[in-house]
DNA sequence: AGCACGCCGACT
DNA sequence: GTCGGCGTGCTC
């Protein structure tokens, strides 16, 4: 190859032709650096007849600089690089660089200076009281010179003089050290029949490789993932590589553990909050295939495996999946795509599968693997439904009698009780009793919520905090603020006041924000150390506490206010996860939901243990609203710093709306957060007919116009936040 | 993205 | 008379 074309990584640039000089030898997906007028700039090469530009003449072509030393992009991946920017309409450049997400490790590997004493060394018969100190403090240590000096209390320049006359001895570390290797054999539980029949089938499609989509379909508690480690197992036996995306690395703890158990390492992480040395370790081992078993949340879907074997979509069903900014993929959808691409089996795990997958499993696109019975034989639950409009709480209270009563048994009886509300803090809103002021973020249009243990107000849009104020900022008037509606801490207090003598704990991502402190949490509810968890969906899966009986839903309508196309399955699935910590033991559990809507289909369903209701209910109510799978829906959202700008961007948008049959385009108006962090949004939502081509018509459509540079247009397609 | 070139208002 | 505002165009 004597000239290049490049996918550079910068989306406001072109596709760039260059030479390649003597010597160099690139090939399709190596990683280059080439020179850009003054800059130098990080490119993928590509085939040239997958990026057609107008052709550059040799004469003007310069040469490239480097290439990189990392392996080169797969064939593969290059592939879903182009799918993805192509079905969400996002650039190239945008989704190649979520391959290439650790910078760092793109320079090669590193190696890093620690010392230890010399074990050969003579000590000399006269040391300096500060030599003596530090031989005697750090024999057996081995770290970097600056937590040596730390250790051993002298100065880095004394412990420097001894390297020099050879009492420390320098070794050279690598920083991209392998990973231990995970034992396919390490502990292989016994199965149900059930289980070891589902797992038999996964196996076996590993084993022959080629694209093979499962919907490991199982009810909580029914042993999904020891069903699924046995495909791993299977493809760490053949050398392939697996990754498993769970929804929310933070929750994983507990999945770590069984991992652990049954592979005897833990697996190769991979999440946002890495650093930046840990980033490149994994980067560099997955590219390389040292990296048996990753475990990320989405974004470890782009990364660059070498020997890709196995997908694992846990959760597949959850929200969280959808990413909603920058290129606002589904993963869970990118996932099957891959697997097509790398022609490998992919395995969908849920308890509440989605409406698609759901529906695709049904036309037999997806193979359906059922797990119905719990592990164990542990029993399902009992659903009560509690009426609010019957048999309302006392004023100021969200507890309704009948929750009251059977928290009240499960106390008496020595079992654990789980409230579930998912919202943070004290109270979502607050207000002045004196003229009425609300307390509203200045970057967002939404309310601030009250945070009592922290004593602060907070925006949960933005992030943004205060200290709780003493008096209202409108009106002066001092101790006149009002808590409005219940979050988790107020549903704590009230458990607190009705049974004083419980002991509560309160579990969401304010009181349990890291490791060590769900681990703590986790051990404390297993060791009947707690009477009553109250939590947001942090508790809602995962968890397995033998003791648990009852399970209170506080307000089952909360997910359904606001119209959103999913808010009904969302809903469904939620309190089916919650409900299914109930009675993972011996004992039965019990599940109430407090509503005031006992009618709706999806708390009828969930009363009556039907799944299959739900999803016929929301398969119809879904093609009534041309949604997915029987319509498609995407939204373009439109914003800037300035207002006007974003409202005159979004009218340009919707003054060239195409006309098409099978197109319908709404709006634009503001988007239900019309203010986020600063920015102000319009958004215009797209329902198309199946038949159309969505992406191309949106492509050509925003294609015809321009915007200020301060002004963003992005594009969402199947949106699952409505926001 | 960056950086240059290029054409119209408030300053030494 | 200049310094500097950011609009437009270019980078293989």
């Amino acid at each position: 190859m004597t000239r290049a074309r490049l996918l550079v990584l910068n989306a406001a640039l072109p596709v760039l032709d260059y030479r390649v000089p003597h010597g160099m030898s690139v090939e399709h997906g190596s990683v280059v650096v080439a020179p850009l007028g003054p800059r130098q700039i990080i490119g993928i090469v590509w085939e040239p007849e997958r990026l057609p530009t107008e052709e550059v003449g040799d004469n003007r072509l310069r040469n490239l600089l480097q290439v990189l030393p990392v392996p080169p992009l797969s064939a593969p991946l290059r592939r879903l690089i182009e799918w993805t920017a192509d079905y969400y309409c996002a650039s190239l450049a945008s989704v190649a660089r979520m391959a290439l997400s650790s910078t760092a490790a793109l320079q090669g590997g590193r190696t890093m200076t620690e010392y230890r004493l010399a074990s050969d060394a003579q000590p000399p018969a006269r040391l300096t009281p500060q030599r003596a100190a530090a031989i005697e403090r750090l024999a057996g240590e081995q770290a970097t010179m600056r937590e040596l000096a730390e250790m051993s209390g002298v100065t880095e320049g004394v412990l420097r003089g001894m390297v020099g006359v050879g009492l420390l001895q320098a070794v050279q570390v690598d920083l991209d050290r392998p990973y231990p290797a995970a034992d396919p054999d390490h502990d292989v539980p016994a199965l149900s029949a059930g289980q070891q029949a589902a797992a038999d089938e996964m196996v076996a499609a590993v084993a022959t490789s080629g694209f093979a989509p499962f919907l490991l379909d199982g009810v909580t508690g029914s042993g999904k993932t020891e069903t699924y480690f046995e495909a791993v197992a299977q493809a760490i036996r053949m050398g392939r590589q697996v990754l498993v995306l769970l929804p929310e690395i933070a929750l994983t703890q507990n999945f770590l553990h069984r991992f652990e158990d049954r592979f005897g390492v833990t697996p190769v992480l991979w999440h946002s909050s890495l650093k930046a040395a840990e980033r490149r370790r994994a980067w560099r081992a997955i590219a390389s295939g040292q990296a048996q078993v990753v475990v990320g949340a989405r974004s470890a879907l782009f990364l660059p495996f070498a020997r890709l074997g196995l997908i694992v979509v846990d959760e597949a069903h959850e929200v969280s999946f959808k990413q909603d900014e920058g290129v606002r993929y589904n993963a869970r959808d990118v996932a099957v795509i891959r697997a097509r691409f790398e022609s490998i089996p992919v395995v969908l795990a849920s308890a509440t599968p989605a409406l698609e997958s759901m529906t695709l499993a049904e036309a037999g696109v997806y193979k359906r693997i059922v797990l119905p019975d719990r592990f164990g034989g542990a029993q399902l639950p009992d659903i009560q439904i509690c009426d609010l409009t019957q048999q309302p709480p006392e004023r100021n209270h969200w507890i309704a009698p009948p929750l009251v009563e059977a928290l009240k048994a499960r106390l008496e009886r020595g079992e654990q009780s789980l409230l579930f509300l998912n919202r943070r803090g004290y109270a979502p809103l607050t207000l002045c009793r004196s003229c009425g002021h609300r307390f509203e973020c200045n970057t967002c249009s939404a309310w601030l919520v009250e945070h009592r243990l922290s004593r602060r107000l907070a925006c949960h849009h933005c992030g943004q905090e205060q200290p709780m104020p003493t008096a209202c900022p409108e009106c002066g008037e001092a101790d006149c603020l009002v808590a409005c509606g219940p979050g988790v801490e107020r549903i704590a207090d009230e458990v607190r006041e009705i049974l004083p003598e419980a002991r509560v704990l309160l579990a969401t991502s304010d009181t349990l924000n890291s490791p060590e402190k769900i681990g703590d949490f986790v051990t404390a509810a297993q060791e009947g150390m707690v009477d009553v968890i109250v939590g947001t969906q942090l508790v809602t899966k995962g968890y397995h506490f033998p003791e648990l009986t009852l399970v209170g839903v506080i307000d089952a309508d909360l997910g359904l206010e606001g119209g959103d196309l999913r808010a009904g399955e969302r809903t469904y699935q939620q309190i089916a996860q919650v409900a299914g910590r109930a009675g993972r033991g011996e004992k039965p559990g019990e599940v109430v939901i407090q509503t005031r809507h006992p009618k709706a289909p999806v708390i009828a369903a969930l009363a009556a243990g039907d799944r299959d209701a739900f999803y016929t209910a929301e398969t119809e109510g879904r093609r009534a609203a041309h949604a997915p799978p029987f319509g498609r829906w995407a939204a373009i959202i439109v914003s800037s710093e300035d207002e006007a700008e974003a409202r005159e961007a979004a009218r340009a948008i919707g003054g060239t709306r195409p006309n098409l049959p099978d197109v319908a385009v709404h709006g634009p108006a503001p988007a239900p957060l019309s203010l986020l962090r600063g920015r102000y949004r319009y958004r215009l939502l797209i329902n198309a007919r199946r038949s159309a081509e969505l992406q191309k018509i949106i492509r050509e459509w925003l294609g015809g116009l321009k915007f200020p540079a301060s002004v963003r247009v992005g594009v969402d397609i199947d949106p699952y936040s409505f926001v």
